[in-house]
DNA sequence: CTCATATTGACAGCTAGCTGTCAATATGAC
DNA sequence: GTCATATTGACAGCTAGCTGTCAATATGAG
């Protein structure tokens, strides 16, 4: 029945929205110690991971979330000198970010703290179901962003 | 191996910040027409499932966030009418909340909009897939809940 | 009964999402 | 080359989480 399929959705949502919470508040936790937030160790993630120096809309992108959102973050990260903004070639206004050498060990630690978090997270958790954990919740995704673009309803 | 394990989990996490955001704005959309926004929708679900009029702490508990922003929110929704405190007659000060004629009204509206919502973003997605994943979130949760009473680390 | 402790709500203030509007700059059609 | 359109950043302001502190009330040990 369809019914059924529907209060496993709503469990499931429910439960994406608890967990968001417990993971937001365990990572700043986490990084707490190095002066991080998650958001900030999130961004200086998105940076660290892009292929070279970026515009903010472009690590917006990645990370899901609005340019005005992460320029926010990105300014803040530059007032502590753990980015900076670099010249684009092409586009005078959009200036590329790119982590300072500050930026980037600080990064480096929080990667260090978070290797044996993860692994005591995951600890006992079968590899195939945390992808097809994955997989599903991709797949939710997928289609919320396409209802968006069009005329909503997903 | 281990990071294999470790990489996937963050994968996962990365997949829940954005699914989240994604639940959230489609929810927002789903019920504005109607007055309300997610969080509001959220509060007034969990009052409606409580077996009886609660105290502010005990919705906090289910939703699982602190009494401080459900308070902030349950003030509001009383400000509309949409729910009443009511005197606890175990404690003078942790008035009970319980939903107005008015607030019933609209969470029932609320549930219409949500159906065919549910129904069409799982449509396809077989029940234990969704079980499952639900399963993965939940042990993770649980971890961190954990590991945040006792002296962190999961 | 009394007093230390726990629970709860009120209030203030922070972070990090979001939207909207405006100006500056790129881009593409012609 | 010019001009309409799109992209981007800046700025302002909103929502909804969070923490911390204080006062009021319950609760339990003795």
């Amino acid at each position: 029945m369809n019914g059924s399929r529907r209060s496993e959705l709503t469990d499931l949502v429910l439960e994406v929205f608890r967990l968001n919470g417990r993971i937001i508040a365990s990572g700043d936790a986490l990084v707490a110690r190095i002066g991080l937030t998650s958001a900030r160790w999130q961004v200086l993630g998105a940076v660290a991971l892009q292929a070279g120096p970026a515009p903010v809309v472009r690590i917006a992108d990645a990370m899901g979330l609005t340019r005005q959102s992460v320029q926010r973050t990105v300014d803040a990260l530059a007032e502590e000198g753990l980015i900076v903004f670099r010249p684009n070639p092409h586009h005078q206004r959009a200036k590329l970010v790119a982590l300072t050498a500050k930026g980037n060990a600080l990064y480096r630690s929080a990667m260090r703290l978070q290797k044996p978090w993860a692994t005591r997270l995951a600890a006992g958790i079968d590899t195939g179901s945390l992808q097809a954990a994955s997989n599903v919740l991709r797949k939710l995704r997928a289609r919320l962003e396409r209802a968006e673009k069009s005329g909503d309803q997903p």
